[in-house]
DNA sequence: CATAAATGGTATCCATGTCAACTATATTCG
DNA sequence: CGAATATAGTTGACATGGATACCATTTATG
């Protein structure tokens, strides 16, 4: 039970450190690193949205956030317009720009996904999806 | 079946950012961060190893591995001795200080895995466990 | 056997994630 | 209302993880 416990938070651990690695250098050559594409994808899927939306939706430090945000302004790939509900907050879009980087990326990191999880069963990686979702809500 | 891919290596690679996040901050007051704990344990369960054997079981990078045994060395946590099959390696060891530490960050991980997923039932948990060990066993 | 290639490990440079402190605006409540 | 508190976001210092080049030894090969 409690070595149970374990073994899932030291497999999550293990395994999101070994894909962050893989993931930033497939993303190498489109000049975008791991977390800056989680975030111009998250904002595609659910923007607009302000920063603090971002955070908790993925579970980054708003710090970070707000780093990875002035990269992607910087790069163009976000654009930002003042808030209309709080005047310290903005609201970020995806620019055509980035739609299209998130296309390629998208492209590299399924092929990559594919490889990497073939040898899982339509089943397994329900249950995959299943179990994940649970855990993820508890994080929330 | 593509999106469920994606969606699997998302909540991994997400799950995971957060995890580090957490267990870094929980053993910041014993002095050690996530990764030198994550290595220190696989010493002690699978040692005496040398650092290509850690490299492989938890998949992290080699210069990486030799940064944090320095560390652990450093504080006195484990001891090395030349390899007897191989003079560029050299056999790792927990020393009983390091166990001892390892001892106060499990009931503390414990404590804390315990809280975070009390919600997920036994069947779950177990499923939890067999999926991982499968998605863990073809990173390798 | 000797040279080339591979492997275990280290050192250095650089990017990046976290923390803490801060500004500015919003919200709460006496 | 106005002071206190909370919240959105930024910044700078710092530690650390990854890539690379490198050394020493081991293994493969002509």
């Amino acid at each position: 039970m409690s070595a149970k416990r374990t073994t899932v938070v030291k497999h999550l651990l293990l395994l999101g450190a070994y894909l962050q690695r893989e993931a930033g250098r497939m993303l190498l050559d489109v000049d975008i690193n791991q977390q800056q594409f989680v975030v111009l994808k998250e904002i595609q899927e659910r923007g607009p949205m302000i920063q603090r939306e971002i955070c908790s939706a993925i579970l980054f430090e708003k710090s970070n956030v707000s780093k990875i945000v002035k990269k992607l302004l910087k790069s163009g790939l976000v654009t930002s317009i003042p808030s209309a509900e709080d005047a310290r907050a903005a609201s970020l879009s995806v620019t055509p720009k980035g739609r299209l980087l998130i296309g390629r990326c998208m492209k590299k990191l399924n092929a990559w996904n594919r490889k990497w999880l073939e040898g899982l069963s339509e089943k397994e990686l329900e249950a995959a999806v299943e179990v994940l979702d649970r855990i993820a809500a508890m994080a929330k």
